[in-house]
DNA sequence: CCCTTTCATTTGCATATACAAATAAATTTA
DNA sequence: TAAATTTATTTGTATATGCAAATGAAAGGG
C-alpha cells in the first residue's frame, strides 16, 4: 500500500465526507418530491416516529445545528407538512395529514434508494456500513 | 428492533449524512489553519500525492462538482498554496513551497484527529469504517 | 478550412449548513 | 421577588456545494 492510500483511506473525515456527497447525489436522483430535498424527508421521518418531538431532540437525532432545524421547520411548516406547538421555551413538532401522506410516499422511495446502492455495494455490506455509521454517530455525540 | 430503527439505521443516506456532519465538526475543532477549512486540506493532500493533477481528476478523487473545484482552487491559489498551469482546455494543479509546508503541518493534525475519534470509536473500528467508505465511494462513482 | 460536436472549466444563482449574537422563557440565587 | 444564570429558539451572516448556463478549447466531418 502506498503512502497516499495509507493517509487518504484511513482518515474518516475524508472518506465520510466524500461518501456523503456520493450518496446524497444518488438520493437527489432517486427522490422526487418537488421542492423537498432529501434531508427534509429525513426530518419528516423522525417526526413521524416521534410525534410532538422537541426541536432540540430533533437536532440531536439529525446532528444538525439548532439554526438549521429552525429553517427546516420553517420550510416544512410553510408547506403545511408539520405543525409547531410552542409552549414556553420549547417547540413541539408534529406531522400534518399532508405530512403523513408524504411520509408514506417517501417510504416507497427509500426502498428504491436502497436497491440502487445495494446493487452496487451489496445488500449486506450496505446494511453493515449503515449500522456502523449510525452507532459511530451516537458514540461521537455522546462522548465528545 | 422497532420500526424506527429498521428504517433509520438501514438508510445509508441518513446515516452517512449525519456521520459526515459529526466528523466534520470534530475536524473543524482539531484543525487550526486560519482560513483553511478541512476540505481544502483534503484537496492539498491529493495535489501533494499527484503533482500536476488535472482539475477533472481532482473532482473525481474528491467527489465534488467541477464548479466547487474551481472555487477551491481559486482560494488556494490566492493563498499561494497551489499553482494553476493552463494548457488548452486542461488545468494542471501543483503545490507551491508554501503549500508543501502546510501539507506537513497538516499531517500532524491528521494524527491528532485520528486519535480523537479512535478514542471514542476504537482504532480498528475506525480503520475498518474508513476503508469501507473509501471503497464504497469508488464503487458508486464507477457504477452509477 | 469552416462547422458542429464534445469536453473542461468558469460563472450565476440557489440551498444546506454552521457559528455567533440576539431574544425569550425558565430556573436559581440572593 | 428581583436579578442573574441557564436553556431553547431565532436571526444575521458566511461558506460549501450543486446545477444549469456560458465560455473556451480541441477534434472530426464535410
Amino acid at each position: 500500500m502506498n503512502e497516499e492510500e495509507q493517509v487518504l483511506i484511513h482518515c474518516l473525515y475524508f472518506t465520510a465526507s466524500r461518501f456523503a456527497r456520493n450518496i446524497t447525489k444518488l438520493a437527489d436522483k432517486t427522490f422526487d418530491f418537488g421542492d423537498l430535498a432529501p434531508s427534509y424527508l429525513y426530518m419528516i421521518m423522525i417526526v413521524k416516529f416521534h410525534p410532538g418531538i422537541t426541536q432540540k431532540e430533533l437536532c440531536h437525532k439529525l446532528s444538525i445545528a439548532p439554526s438549521t432545524s429552525t429553517r427546516f421547520i420553517d420550510k416544512l411548516e410553510k408547506l403545511k407538512l408539520v405543525t409547531r406547538k410552542m409552549d414556553g421555551k420549547l417547540t413541539f413538532i408534529s406531522l400534518t395529514e399532508e405530512g403523513e401522506k408524504v411520509y408514506h410516499q417517501f417510504r416507497v422511495s427509500l426502498k428504491e434508494l436502497f436497491n440502487s446502492y445495494a446493487r452496487v455495494l451489496g445488500s449486506e455490506f450496505s446494511k453493515d456500513l449503515s449500522k456502523m455509521l449510525h452507532e459511530a454517530s451516537n458514540n461521537l455525540e455522546r462522548d465528545l
